[in-house]
Parts: structure tokens; sequence; C-alpha cells
DNA sequence: TCACCCAAACTGTGATCACAGATCACTAGC
DNA sequence: GCTAGTGATCTGTGATCACAGTTTGGGTGA
């Protein structure tokens, strides 16, 4: 009835369910190693302190139970798992591999507004890396967002959510590795590697590009591997 | 208590609720291409179906959902999600990156073993494929267990549920492509697609294995653009 | 004959209840 | 003093109910 098709052009609003609502909380607080590998998770618990019933719980749980970033043991408990470092090592070889290939693309795909994004990501990055008493919160997200500024503009969505599922395993390790450890060192190659990169997308430097970002990767499981922060056995003290 | 350490080696039984079975009957559905592309599914009517609750449906769906194999409208309403020509080619330039790695890395990884598997399965593929009157439904299943035959030996556990996940997420339109269009010439490319990615692991030339396969799912592919199954618009008719 | 409208029958979502199994603290028995 | 047993209390899982929103079909109006 309504006249043009001005209205065509609105973005399909999308629903929220409360299950989304919590599998966004759950997610932060997996990303943010708030729950560290071992931890436990109650259904009612959870729900009673988002304030809703255990229906959404559920759901959410059963999603981040599917990509593997929880797991419900046969004991009916849930937790965030506990990574063998073959394990640890396997994951980081399939995200140098995919992360490889979305950066490769980003570099020779890359428009200039895209570029100036990744420009500004990386500037607030080393900012928050460079001060005198960096919010070590604060940094884990501009890194986040540096790396997801690159990935964006690989052009396949598809290879976007895959990125994103393998940021949410292996955050937790992470996380908690860099919670325990204070930055120090790690940030200094972050650093290098980060401004390594950005220059191979300037230069549409697909294979520079590629292995600046593998090697940030690398460094940072390197890093934990041999601090020995995880178990190879999946013990719990 | 028990006396010696026999116990040791028993499996850690894997426990499956409801819901899981549920997922692998839809999953099976969308693999098979039995669901196709802008088909609707309603939970109690699946329910009703498969002689369980909602619930465990309910989960199900919404792990589907959460893949992106199935979609919620914001009517409420699930379906399987009807894919633009664009976002088709973007999951099959998905599809040919990551499968091209774990190819890669099986070609020059593959123990004699893994190797014989390959062999095993490409000649039940062929067979099938090669028969007076071949069973369409076992072919697609064939061509499924070779492709996952190789990328099993590329020892990255997460690289394969990765493309465990795509391959759910291209299944419905390709074979349901399959299903409208009786096999013919897709099948003369695919065994020789096939033919060559074992020679080239036998060889563990992880190059010419990573070509091969990527010219197998890039024919596919173009041969379902190039029928215009595929709809630009997400109209439903 | 066609357009409109309203009511009945669906839809998914969320809450609540019921249940089997696991865990843990406590106590009875040696 | 230590072990074995036992009951209360927790766990996730599944079923059922309640609800708001949507779809749909039949009927009534012009």
């Amino acid at each position: 009835m309504n006249s043009t098709s001005v209205l065509a052009e609105l973005p399909l609003l999308e629903r929220r369910t409360l299950s989304d609502t919590v599998y966004e909380a759950l997610s932060d607080l997996l990303a943010s190693g708030r729950l560290a590998p071992g931890d436990r998770l109650s259904l009612r618990q959870s729900a009673a302190a988002l304030g809703v019933s255990v229906m959404p719980v559920r759901e959410a749980v059963s999603r981040l139970a599917a990509d593997g970033v929880l797991e419900v043991a046969p004991n009916r408990v849930i937790r965030v798992p506990v990574m063998s470092a073959d394990a640890f090592r396997a994951l980081v070889e399939t995200r140098i591999a995919v992360e490889g290939i979305a950066v490769a693309r980003a570099a020779e795909l890359r428009t200039a507004t895209e570029l100036a994004a990744i420009r500004r990501t990386e500037a607030a990055f080393r900012a928050e890396a460079e001060a005198a008493e960096p919010d070590r919160a604060r940094a884990v997200q501009l890194n986040r967002d540096l790396h997801f500024a690159i990935y964006g503009a690989c052009g396949l969505g598809p290879l976007q959510e895959i990125i994103a599922r393998l940021w949410l395993k292996a955050g937790p390790v992470i996380n908690l590795d860099l919670r325990a450890h204070p930055e120090r060192l790690r940030q200094g190659f972050a650093l290098r590697r980060h401004a390594e990169a950005v220059v191979a997308i300037e230069n549409r430097d697909g294979a520079a590009a590629a292995a600046a970002i593998a090697a940030d990767i690398r460094e940072a499981a390197e890093f934990i591997l041999t601090r020995g922060g995880l178990r190879d056995v999946q013990g719990e003290d």
C-alpha cells in the first residue's frame, strides 16, 4: 500500500531473544577470560544471576557447547574445556591457516575506507599498549577490534564467522594467561606484528600480511606454551 | 579399588541426549537435500514426527540456526535459508580456501593407512558413479566420505569441524540441485578431480592436491550457478 | 465479485514442573 | 579413627503449560 520503495532499504531489524542476550553475556565472559578453563557453570545459578529462567541459559549453553566453547561432561557438569597442549597447538595452527587466508585476501581487496579503519584501530591499540598504565581489558578489546577490522575487509562473510568462533574457542586460555601474567613483552611483539601487517595491507601484499599475522598468533601462543599454563591431563588441580 | 588399569582404556562413553539425536536427524535431512532452501519447519510438527516433545527439537534447531544452517525469521518462522547467488559464491570461495588448506596438509602429512583409506573410498565412489544405474543418495554419501577421508588426514581437528559446518551450510543447495538435475556430467568432472587429488596425495604434492579439490568444488558450483537455481532476491516464488 | 475483517488455529519463546542421576555432608558401624 | 552407607541437595534433561504475535480461512460487507 505505502508509496515508494524507500522501505525496501530498511535493514530488516533482527529480533533479539533472551537466549541471544544470554549467549552474548556468556560469550563476553569467555572472551574476556573471566571464565577460565576448568570453571564450572550452573544453569540455575547463571539464570538467577542474569534474572531469567533457565530456558534461555540452556539454549545459549547448548549453542556454546556445539561450538566446543563449553562442554557438558557425562556427569552433566557444564564447564569451559581444559585444553591439552596438543589441542591448543592444533587450534593455533588452524587459526594461522584460516586467519592467514582472510588477511591475505583483505590486503589485496581492501578499499581505502577499510584501510583507514584498520589504521585507526591499530593506532588505538598502540596508544593503549604504550600508555603509562594500560587497561588490560581495553587492550584485549582493541586487539580484537584490530584483527576483525582486517578480517572484515576479506570480503568473505562465512570466513569471518569461522574466525569469530575460533577466537571464542581460544579466548579463555589466551585471556586467562593474559590475566595471570601481566602483558609485558607480549605487547611489544604484538605492536611490531601489527605494524608489519598494516604496512603489508597498505602495499596490497597478501603474503607479507599473512606472515605478519601468523607471527602475531604464533608468538602469543608460544608465550603461553612456554609458560606451561596448559595441563596435558585434564585433572583439576 | 578395582584391580588393574584396564578400565583406563574405556573410551569414556559419550552421552547422547535426545537433542543430539534430533540434531543429527535434521542434519541428515539438510545434508541430503530433502530439506530444500526455503522450506519451512515447525517445532511442534517436527517434534510430533520424531515422537518427542518440542524441547529437544528446539535445542537442535537453535544450534542449526547458530550455524546459519537454519534461520528463524522475525515472523518466528523457521526455514532453511535461501541463499543469494552472491552468498553462495562467498561460501564457495570460503570452502575452496579452507578445504584447500586441509587437503594440502593432508597430502603432506598422510600416513600409509590414511592413504589406503582414501584410495578405498575413491574407488567406492567411482564404482557407484560408473554404475549402470547409480544410486544418487549413495553417491552423495560416498562423495562426502571421500572428501572427509582426505580432510581427516590433515591432522587439525578444529579445521575438520569447520569444514563439516561448511558442508552442512552448502548441503541443501548442492543436493537440491543434484536432485533436480540428475547427475550427468557433474560426476564425470568429479571423478577426474578426485583422481587428480588422489595422485597428488600419493605424491605428497600439497599444491596439486589443493588445486584438484578446488577445481572439484568450483566446477560443481559453476554448474549450479549457470543453471540459475539460485534466486538473487529472497522472494518466495 | 471482490475487498475487508475478524476469529480460530497456528507460530516460537519463556517459565515451571518432574525426574533420574550425581555430589556431598553427615552419621552409624566397625 | 576410619570407612561405608545414606539421605538431602544439587545437576542437566525433558515435558508441559502460558503467552503474545502471526498467519489463515471463512464469512460479511459493499
